[in-house]
DNA sequence: CTGAAAGCGCTTACAG
DNA sequence: CTGAAAGCGCTTACAG
């Protein structure tokens, strides 16, 4: 292991002022020709690399982004991941990464690290906990600081920022309006995720959905510790339950391994359709219907308006950031018919 | 947003000089304790952060580690990140993540951008690409420099690194031969990820447990966009197979899927053991007997071997580095036996 | 106990 | 076309 190289002393070397060699490095005019490629031929040999601490703290940008998730295992935010380093990485930007673990504590905390300049921007999915007691203080600090924020899934409309999100409770609406016209009639909403934005929207649909054929609407909220045959297998038979929107894959997976070793036909005696469009349900047998939450392009679209975003913040005086509204993407979703359901019938069309 | 606070500014308002401020927030005894207190409470009454980036250039370390691994999507590699990631975050370091895609010309190109002294030590999990080809120069560069890098899961030896892995060639056997004993004749082995390390190392006890009983090996290779159908049914049957060793949890389940789907009963009629112990083998139906990989543990002892390397490098001059050889961790592994084979049938231990 | 100065490795106006 | 100087925001020997 060698000494550093740095410019000083390439210069020392060349026999040249360490401006000389940084502007032949960028390729300045300024510098004749001829040593900005003598230059350049001679870093590469002595294998130098910028110390990009030094330009970053001398540029104040990073290139790299904070990303703060609630959880990695659930395929919808690994895919999303996926998606934010992969959009990332093509426009030059690195990604630092934290997990939340579901808690306001480590969100604030990680929320605080990145306030020491370290990232350009931050793309967060908000806690579980963060979305249940709507402590909010954290992100308005980061807003107040000027760092650059995109949420996105688990959103919040209580602060001012950019937001990336589908629009789950009209997708949890057609889902259950499907299964209704598909011949189910006693359609139950299941959830481990409860409290949080998305599962609060996606209630809100099907209870439209069950409002409109006059049916009661049964929530089922299920703890990730609690057993799920003894929470699930009762409803089903007090309910004659013929139907399942579970709120997330892993919900969507359980309920059918639960229903079906206790006899239950899928999806002749109950359909089930799940969140998220993950390796979990599209092999499972039945393979699962489900909703594809985009989860890559929430991930790509994060990045893509946070980088906007930062060139917008470059190019116009501070004063002038207040003039720019926040943007609230909504991405157009899709239900995906597996087997786990029965073919979807059309939509009487009558009226057109 | 404020202008940004910096030190400068605080002694400004302070009327102190820029060093006793730092100084003071240092807590260095070099200060009085009033002076500390006064400025301490000063700092955050402005909402005072320091710069990291400032911080990092001057002190020459960063607080954060690389993270490069081939692709996020197989549970194995999200659990090892969630390992990497929670056992970092202890002890105070921030991770960037690179996801190389299995291309080696990616792989090279984030380990060279970790060369501008953004990261104080590289954790990696070789590109499929770069074991088949075993283009290693990039890895050589890293080291030269002297950065310390830590090996995970699909490792080499021809570089001279720390390194996390498992005995695959053991595991491979051990499961092998339990299929046997349950009453397997005619095992084959499956794989999607060949031609890497583990791959190679887990054909190896497979064919080793075959030889022991005299059996042909049989492997077989599927590409992830080949139909799995075409290529294993036709195999299944003409080879009476009765037991499969997955090399990965996806192969595993697909496997499973499409034996069933044909009609044969797993485990009655073919046992199946995969590898990584994840969310889909754990609940399909039936659910998946597979070999713990430890991918979280993986992950976790990869991040405590770099730091401990990091603290070897603090403390001893750069010419004693030599003498630091570097350290191989094989972890214990163990069959989580499920539903997907048939109750482990005990060693014969009449030699005992 | 406090402060002036140098330096981490860069970039970039400004002089010559 | 080249270089000296200032500065990004810190820390830390060294003086006083």
């Amino acid at each position: 292991m060698e000494q550093k190289v740095t410019l000083k002393k390439l210069a020392g070397l060349l026999n040249l002022s360490v401006s000389t060699v940084s502007k032949s490095l960028n390729d300045s005019p300024e510098i004749s020709a001829q040593t900005r490629s003598r230059v350049k031929q001679f870093a590469i040999l002595n294998n130098y690399v910028p110390n990009g601490m030094a330009q970053s703290l001398k540029a104040n940008k990073t290139k790299t982004i904070g990303v703060i998730i609630p959880n990695i295992l659930p395929s919808f935010f690994t895919k999303a991941l996926y998606g934010i380093e992969s959009t990332a990485a093509k426009a030059g930007y690195k990604i630092i990464i934290c997990i939340s673990n579901e808690s306001t504590r480590k969100e604030a905390e990680s929320l605080r690290t990145f306030l020491n300049g370290r990232v350009d921007g931050i793309i967060l999915s908000l806690a579980k906990e963060t979305q249940q007691t709507q402590q909010l203080e954290h992100l308005n600090r980061i807003i107040d600081y000027g760092i650059p924020l995109v949420l996105f899934d688990r959103i919040t409309h209580k602060i001012s920022c950019d937001s990336i999100s589908i629009d789950d409770k009209k997708i949890a609406e057609k889902a259950t309006d499907e299964m209704h016209r598909s011949g189910c009639r006693n359609i139950i909403y299941l959830s481990t995720i409860f409290d949080t934005s998305v599962d609060l929207q996606r209630q809100n649909g099907y209870a439209l959905s069950r409002a409109k054929c006059r049916a009661q609407p049964y929530v089922l909220h299920i703890n990730e510790n609690e057993a799920f045959e003894e929470k699930l297998l009762p409803v089903l038979a007090e309910k004659s339950v013929d139907g399942i929107l579970a709120a997330d894959e892993l919900s969507a997976i359980l309920s059918m391994r639960t229903a079906i070793k206790k006899g239950y036909k899928i999806p002749e005696d109950i359909s089930v359709i799940g969140f998220t469009n993950g390796f979990m349900g599209e092999h499972f047998l039945p393979s699962l219907s489900t909703v594809n939450q985009h989860a890559e392009e929430q991930g790509k679209m994060a990045v893509e308006t946070l980088i906007t975003r930062l060139q917008k913040d470059q190019d116009s005086p501070t004063a002038l950031e207040e003039y720019l509204e926040p943007v609230h993407h909504v991405l157009e979703t899709v239900i995906i018919h597996r087997e786990s359901t029965h073919p979807p019938v059309p939509k009487f069309s009558g009226k057109v």
